[in-house]
RNA sequence: GCCCCGGUAUCCCAACCGGUAGAGGAAGCGGUCUCAAACACCGUCCAGUGUGGGUUCGAAUCCCACCCGGGGCACCA
């Protein structure tokens, strides 16, 4: 082909020009605006919403430009898409930056969501904008109100008091999800315990479906967010167990006194080892139980345990503290007295907040009762090698465990746990119980950015819900030191906000001054997107039937049993409440990896940071997305080090150029052109839906390389009918080509697809079709081994027999030659690919 | 400590149900173009799949043990 003006440098395209370009058509255009009422398959793609925390970041360009391959993949597909973005945007970043500037948290959080929605829009991603929403727009907040008063009528949302967790920093509670370590999940420091009255809501209850659907979910899941949230809901099976008190005399008034103590074990075949029992020290109980002689004890004790933070509290080389309460209970299995002990290994919030222990059988268990010189007692026996010095946990037949009534002796664990726990039935001192690791989650924060809690607190009627129609509770204006955290909500402070009259009784009252969690705002975001501007109701059930749930939820693995566990909890209330039709909202998960630089994370301490506004204006959108994409495996990180933009870039001018050098007319049919060529383009569009469905990305832009690699190839040499650039075929591969590419490249795409002669916009085309006959190979290569190497390659039809192609291979001069003579001891013939002789 | 995932060329990564270890890219090297270079284009080099065993006609793929890396849980009774 002569273009005279090409032949001195190869033609480039105007990356800039041809973004802006395409930008405006694309306003104009509005090609990905999801129409409710189309008879289309409905398909729903959603990716984390992000907190505006100000411009886009690589991460959220490389989570934004996967997303965007399946969402305009499903486009293509012929799906209507829905595919909203919006924004996470109460949150203490903007409260914070708030106090520092002497400014209000709106200020911050809405300039932010003006820079990152441009930002987004000339990242070429397809979301649909008429959709979008915040969750600090009074008119999101009023439905997340309006949902936390739906759960308070069922029991879901509850107040109570218990040690909590409390940020220092943040100067607000956390629920235990995000206490990664001991460390608070936003600021990253230690955290340390409180006693308050809280909001909680009651995820506890549906603990065994959350485990339950995991199940299904493993399938279209990734493996570590399953696990996670198995490890999470932790659940275990084991007996309720209960002990009498001993009663020690009239100078006990017993009031309210507990009369007997019920401990939760995994282990109740052990329960003739018990020899003494141990109370959270921090529980009420133990205050309770403690006689007046331990009291100035256990309360020494206490103010040293409450000193300690979590991290020390949790280490496992601590030794074990505690204090004996004065007191006994008596273990139901054979009478004996044991002491009751306070200690800190015992949690207050797990179990009933308090243990049998067993020493002989528990590792902590054995390391109290060497420390406070408490007897020990076998009752599994250890194999004849162990070492006496530790609880031994293993498998073996019970001992020393009889009574009258019983004997467990010889039974395996699982047998005696069974016959143990049917004593246990028939006497009524106990049952087989279940429980689990996970707790309520504390919904309440002592923040002001957030969505306020619509309850009314009033000395007369308790608790009392604002009404439906006075909804939204509206935060009030503050602004810089107002919002310094002190403790308590900077609410509370708000005189004409916090004070109110009761609804009940019209006497004075105070609102609830807490906000909640932002993560309960994100457990319904994705619902309202379906109706977002319904100032009538939360979401529209049809619709969300209509969309939902999610065909694909992409996002960070930092959510894997923070956000999705809670998202998972509220669609199950949800069904339970007949407000949505399905009990798990998405179907499929991605997770991205971490864009990473020279080995370790960006951040500001070790200067590693890429800002992806350099990126972009150095190598274009279309070229940083592609990088994005091409890098591995989606999941994998991507360490921006090892990458190269110029080189995508590159690509991408040589796709560009295929474009300028197809000479036939749009619309040409493709029979009759280079066949070669054909094939490969037919198996690229085939294979490429395959790769979409399966997340392979990365292997995606390969196989579009190597397309583009052969369209040139028949271009630059003809090709069969020596036609190149005006061969059918290249026009065939080029658009397959341009289609392909708009997954990953739309700008580019975009530009190509005209140069080829057709109308914007290629995002909205259809998805190339293929040809089936071309998928069917006329001949494939066969490949003889004789002991397992490769000694000859045939040419043979695919639907050749096995005793043909055995003949064929064995009439080879080459195997001949490899046999020498010895003799053929078996022949594995596996048509039409191999051929394995055995001598 | 327990559980899960992964280790393939110099690097990032492919490889269907066990069947020729290589699709693609980066870097390197050589060439074309150029006064020269950059760009571009063409060509080319590079591993026997973390280690040791096993199953099999045949193992990157399946099984066992170990090493290394990543993740989850962890005083949860």
């Amino acid at each position: 082909m002569s273009e005279p003006a090409e032949t001195q440098e190869a033609a480039t395209y105007d990356v800039t020009a041809v973004e802006e370009k395409w930008l405006q058509v694309w306003k104009d255009l509005d090609p990905f605006r999801a129409d409710d009422a189309s008879a289309r398959e409905k398909r729903y793609a959603l990716t984390m919403f992000p907190y505006p925390s100000g411009d886009l970041h690589m991460g959220h360009a490389e989570v934004f430009a996967l997303h965007d391959v399946v969402a305009r993949y499903w486009w293509l597909k012929g799906y209507e898409v829905l595919n909203p973005m919006g924004f996470d945007s109460f949150g203490l970043n903007a409260e914070n930056a708030a106090i520092r500037d002497n400014e209000h948290p709106a200020t911050f959080t809405y300039a932010n969501i003006a820079v990152s929605t441009e930002s987004c829009k000339k990242f070429g991603t397809s979301f649909d904008w008429s959709r979008t929403l915040n969750t600090s727009d009074p008119d999101y907040y009023k439905w997340t109100q309006w949902l936390f008063l739906r759960f308070y009528e069922r029991g879901l949302a509850y107040r109570k008091e218990s040690p909590v967790n409390w940020c220092p920093v943040d100067q607000t509670v956390l629920a235990n999800e995000q206490v990664i370590d001991g460390h608070c999940e936003r600021c990253g420091n230690e955290v340390t315990k409180r006693e308050l009255t809280q909001w909680y809501f009651k995820i506890t209850d549906y603990a065994q479906e959350l485990l339950d659907n995991l199940d299904e979910l493993e399938k279209t899941w990734p493996d570590r967010v399953i696990t996670a949230q198995r490890n999470w809901i932790g659940r275990s099976e084991g007996a309720h167990v209960t002990f009498p008190l001993v009663e020690e005399g009239a100078q006990r008034p017993s009031r309210n006194r507990a009369s007997e103590i019920t401990v939760y074990t995994t282990r109740p075949d052990t329960l003739f080892g018990t020899t003494f029992m141990v109370v959270a020290a921090d529980a009420h109980l133990a205050r309770e139980l403690v006689t007046d002689d331990q009291r100035p004890a256990y309360e020494d004790y206490l103010e040293e345990v409450r000193k300690a933070s979590d991290i020390e509290r949790l280490s496992t080389e601590r030794p074990k503290t505690g204090v004996f309460l004065g007191r006994y209970a008596v273990n139901p299995v054979n009478g004996q007295q044991i002491p009751i002990w306070a200690a800190d290994y015992v949690l207050a919030d797990y179990g009933t907040g308090a243990i049998m222990a067993v020493p002989g059988q528990d590792q902590r268990d054995w390391d109290f009762a060497k420390r406070f010189d408490l007897p020990i007692i076998r009752t599994v026996r250890p194999p004849d090698d162990f070492v006496d010095d530790a609880a031994y946990v293993g498998q073996g037949p019970a001992i020393n465990s009889a009574n009258d009534e019983i004997s467990l002796n010889g039974l395996g664990i699982a047998e005696a746990k069974r016959a143990i726990i049917d004593w246990l039935e028939s006497k009524q001192s106990g049952k087989g119980a279940v429980n689990f690791r996970l707790r309520d989650w504390l919904l309440s924060r002592q923040r002001y950015w957030g969505a306020p809690i619509p309850i009314i607190h009033c000395p007369v009627d308790g608790e009392v819900p604002v009404a439906d129609d006075q909804l939204p509770v509206v935060l009030p204006e503050l602004r810089g030191a107002d919002l310094t955290p002190r403790g308590v909500s900077p609410l509370a402070a708000a005189e004409d906000w916090v004070n109110v009259e009761c609804p009940k009784c019209g006497g004075p009252a105070k609102r609830d001054s807490d906000t909640m969690d932002t993560f309960v705002d994100s457990s319904w975001y994705f619902l309202r997107y379906c109706s977002p501007q319904d100032d009538t109701q939360a979401f529209d059930t049809d619709l969300v039937n209509a969309w939902g749930p999610c065909d694909v939820y992409i996002g960070g693995v930092e959510h894997a049993v923070l956000h999705l566990l809670y998202a998972r909890f509220f669609t199950m209330v949800l069904n339970d409440m007949g407000l949505v039709g399905f009990r798990e909202p998405f179907s499929a998960q991605l997770n991205q990896g971490t864009v990473i630089n020279q080995g370790a994370k960006m951040s500001k301490s070790k200067g590693n940071g890429v800002r992806l506004g350099e990126q972009l204006s150095a190598f274009g959108v279309d070229a940083v997305r592609l990088t994005l994409v091409f890098a591995g495996p989606p999941e994998d990180d991507i360490d921006w080090a090892e990458m190269s933009p110029s080189g995508s870039l590159r690509f991408l001018q040589r796709a560009w150029r295929l474009s300028g050098d197809v000479t036939s007319s749009p619309g040409t049919s493709p029979e009759g052109g280079d066949v070669a060529l054909r094939r490969i383009t037919a198996r690229t569009v085939r294979d490429a839906e395959g790769l979409v469905d399966g997340f392979k990305f990365n292997v995606l832009v390969a196989r579009v390389m190597e397309l583009v690699n052969a369209t040139r190839k028949v271009i630059d040499t003809g090709g069969d009918s020596g036609a190149g650039g005006a061969d059918p075929a290249v026009r065939e591969a080029a658009e397959a080509v341009t289609i392909l590419l708009s997954l990953v490249a739309p700008y580019v795409a975009e530009e190509m697809w005209e140069r080829l002669g057709h109308q914007p916009t290629v995002a909205r085309t259809s998805w190339p079709t293929v040809d089936e006959s071309l998928l069917v190979e006329d001949s494939v290569t066969c490949v003889v081994q004789v002991r397992g190497k490769v000694r000859a390659r045939l040419e043979v039809v695919p639907d050749i027999s096995d005793a043909d192609l055995e003949a064929l291979a064995l009439a080879e001069p080459d195997v001949v030659r490899a046999i020498d003579g010895a003799e053929v001891r078996k022949v594995i013939v596996r048509a039409p690919k191999l051929v394995n002789v055995v001598v």
